[in-house]
DNA sequence: TTCGGCATCCAAAGCGGTTTGAGTGCGATT
DNA sequence: AATCGCACTCAAACCGCTTTGGATGCCGAA
C-alpha cells in the first residue's frame, strides 16, 4: 500500500492526501479525517526512503565508533550513553545509526556519512585533547554535538558535559576535610579530555590547602577493574600508603575495592575511597544507602540531553554553537570516613 | 556532485556513468576507468538515500532494545555484541539502526521498520521462552536472527546461540570432579532463555552424579554485582553452605567476591568459583591468568556472525532458517580448588 | 455584472539514483 | 551486398514521496 494507491481508491490526488496525512492546512477537514481513517483502515505507513529522498533529510543521526587498534570506546558508559539518545531519537522519529570502523578509518566514515547523506548530524564521543574531529566536521558541514569537551579546539562547537573539574575538586575537598592528606588518584586515560580535567580538580583542590601533589599517587589507565586493582596495589605499596583514594569510575572502584581486600584494609574503615559513577542502569552503585561514596551524573540522562541538543540544532536553519555543562552530585555512602590518627 | 552533474561532464548518459561505477560488464573497461578517476577526482559519492529508494533496499539492519519498565536489555554484553555485529555491517556497506523504544511499543517497532521500508532484517536479542517476537517477525515477513534460541517457538527460524547447557554441565562436572557436592548456582533471571538452558546443565550434571538439586543453592536474578552478592551472601548463610558456586557473569561474580571476603573466605583455596565469562573488552577476565575459572565465549565475535548470518539470509531470495552453536570454552583459573575436606 | 479572494484540489516536476528497452556502429558471416 | 551479432551507449521509466504552481468553483463586494 502506497500513496498513489491509497490516493486512487479515495479518488483524491496523492498531492491531496500527502497533505491531508501531514496536517498542511489547505485541505478540508472532512476530506482530511476520511484520509485518516483510510491509511489507518489499509495500514499505510510513508515509505520512508522515498520521504528521506523527497526532503532531502535523513532523519538519522549518526555514532561513530571507532574499534581500537588502541584503546576501546565500547564501554560500559557509551551503552548507557547510547540508550539515553535513542530514547531521544525514538521520540521523534529519528533513527540512530551506529558506525563501528576501524580507527583509522573514522575520518572516512564522517566524510562518508555527510557526502552519501546518511545522517543529519553526529555525536561525538570520548573527546580527546586537540579532537582533530571537531575541525573535521567543522569542515564538511555536519552538525554535531560533542559529548565532553576537547581542550585545544580552535573553533566554537556544541558540546555537553559534566563539570569534571568540579566534581574531583570537591571530591578531594570533601576528603581533605576529612583529614586526609594522602589521596590517591586512579585517573582514566589522560588523553581524554574529561580525564585531563578531573585531573586538574583533584590537583587545585590540593595546591589550594597547600599541598604539593606527588606523582606517585596519580595513577593513569584504562577504567577496568584491573587496572583500577594495579593503580591502587602500587600506591599501597608506597613507604607512606595513601589513606583514601579517588576512582575514575565504579569499575575500576571494583578493582580498588579488591587490591584493599587483599592487603586486609577495610574500606570505610581504614581507608577511604570516593568513585565517580556515571549511574550506569546495570551497575548500580548500591540500592538505598550507596556501596561508594561518589561523585554521580547519569549517562543516560547526558545522553538524552545530547540528542535533544543535537536534533534542536539539526532543525535550525542557522544554528549557534549550544553549550550545557551539568554538575555532578557529591554522594555519601559507606566507602568514607576520617583519616586514621597518625 | 550527484550523478547527473558527473555524467555531463564526463559527456555520457547518467545510465553509463551508474554502470561503470557499479561494476556491469556492459561498459568498456576505457571507459569505465574514466569515470571512475572522474569519480574520485569530483570526490563523487551516490546519495544513499537515493539508492535505497531507486534499489528498494534499506541497505540497514536494525536492533531493537525495549526500554525496560522491568528488566534492562541495555547491559554490558549487549554493547559488546552490538560492537561486533558493527563490524560486520560496516564491512558489507550496511548500516546498523538501534530503536530504542519502551517495551510497550515493541510489536509496533517491528512493524513499522517494515512497512517503512527502514531496515532489511533485524537481530533479536536476549529470547525469552515463547518468545513472541519470533512469531510476529515471522509474520510481517522481515528476515531476523535471534541471539540465543526460543524455547517453545513453533517455527523454524535462524538463531546463533551458545550451548549454555552444555557450557555450566561441563563447568559443574569440573566443580563435581574436584570433590565440591555442594555447588551454589548463581544464574541469570529464568524466564530467559539462556539461564534455562544453564540452569538443565547444572542440575543434569548433579542428577546424573546422583545428586540431588537443591533449591536453596539456586538462585535467579538480574546479572548485577549486588544481585550476585545479595545471592552469595544468602547461600553462604546456609547451615550447610555451598563449596562452591558456578556464577552466570562477570559482574555477578564480582559481587560473590565480595560476599565471600566479608565472610573471610578465600577464593580458590577456601571455595571454589566458576563464572560465565562473555569476554568483554573492557571487563577482561585477567591478563595472563585468568581471575576466575570460568566457562567463556566471546560476545562480540557472537555478534560478528549473527550479522554475518543475516546478511546472507537478506541476500537470499528464499533463505531456509540457519542455525549455529557455539561451544563455550573451559578455562581454568585461579578461583578453583578442591573441595575442602570434612 | 464582474471580479477579487478564499477554500480546495490537482498535475507535474522534482529528489538522485537504477533499470529496462532501444538504439548505434562495426566487424564477421553468408 | 545484405545480414547478423556483439560491444557500447543512451533515453526514459521508475522507486514513492513532497512541493510548486496552477486550476476550479463559489461567494461576497464593487
Amino acid at each position: 500500500m502506497n500513496l498513489k494507491e491509497l490516493a486512487s481508491r479515495l479518488g483524491l490526488s496523492p498531492t491531496t492526501v500527502s497533505r491531508a496525512l501531514n496536517g498542511y492546512p489547505e485541505v478540508n477537514e472532512a476530506t482530511r479525517e476520511r484520509v485518516m481513517a483510510a491509511a489507518k483502515r489499509h495500514n499505510y505507513h510513508p515509505n520512508t526512503r522515498a520521504i528521506r529522498l523527497a526532503t532531502g533529510r535523513a532523519m538519522a543521526v549518526g555514532h561513530v565508533i571507532p574499534i581500537a587498534t588502541r584503546h576501546e570506546i565500547v564501554n560500559p558508559v557509551f551503552a548507557d550513553f547510547i540508550a539515553g539518545a535513542g530514547e531521544t531519537y525514538s521520540r521523534n522519529g529519528y533513527d540512530m545509526v551506529l558506525s563501528v570502523v576501524p580507527d583509522d578509518q573514522e575520518e572516512a566514515t564522517y566524510r562518508g556519512l555527510k557526502s552519501k547523506g546518511n545522517v543529519d548530524g553526529v555525536i561525538v564521543h570520548a573527546p580527546r585533547m586537540n579532537d582533530p574531529r571537531i575541525a573535521l566536521l567543522h569542515d564538511i558541514g555536519l552538525p554535531f554535538v560533542v559529548h565532553g569537551r576537547a581542550t585545544g579546539a580552535a573553533l566554537p562547537y556544541s558540546w555537553l558535559d559534566v563539570n569534571n573539574r568540579r566534581a574531583f575538586q570537591r571530591a578531594t575537598e570533601f576528603l581533605l576535610d576529612l583529614g586526609h592528606t594522602r589521596i590517591g588518584l586512579v585517573n582514566g586515560l589522560e588523553f581524554m579530555d574529561f580525564a585531563i580535567r578531573r585531573r586538574t580538580g583533584y590537583v587545585d583542590a590540593l595546591v589550594a590547602r597547600g599541598i604539593a601533589p606527588d606523582p606517585a599517587l596519580m595513577a593513569s589507565d584504562e577504567m577496568t577493574e584491573i587496572c583500577g586493582h594495579r593503580a591502587a596495589r602500587a600506591m599501597l605499596a608506597l613507604p607512606q600508603r595513601p589513606t583514601a583514594f579517588l576512582v575514575a569510575s565504579m569499575i575500576s572502584g571494583m578493582g580498588v575495592r579488591r587490591a584493599l581486600e587483599e592487603v586486609g584494609l577495610q574500606m570505610g574503615r581504614d581507608i577511604s575511597v570516593i568513585i565517580h559513577d556515571d549511574d550506569l542502569s546495570y551497575m548500580k552503585n548500591g540500592e538505598d544507602v550507596p556501596i561508594f561514596t561518589a561523585t554521580r551524573s547519569s549517562v543516560r540522562e547526558a545522553g538524552r540531553l545530547a540528542a535533544e541538543m543535537l536534533l534542536d540544532i539539526i532543525a535550525l536553519p542557522n544554528p549557534a554553537p549550544r553549550q550545557r555543562l551539568l554538575e555532578a552530585e557529591l554522594i555519601i555512602g559507606q566507602s568514607n570516613g576520617p583519616a586514621p590518627k597518625v
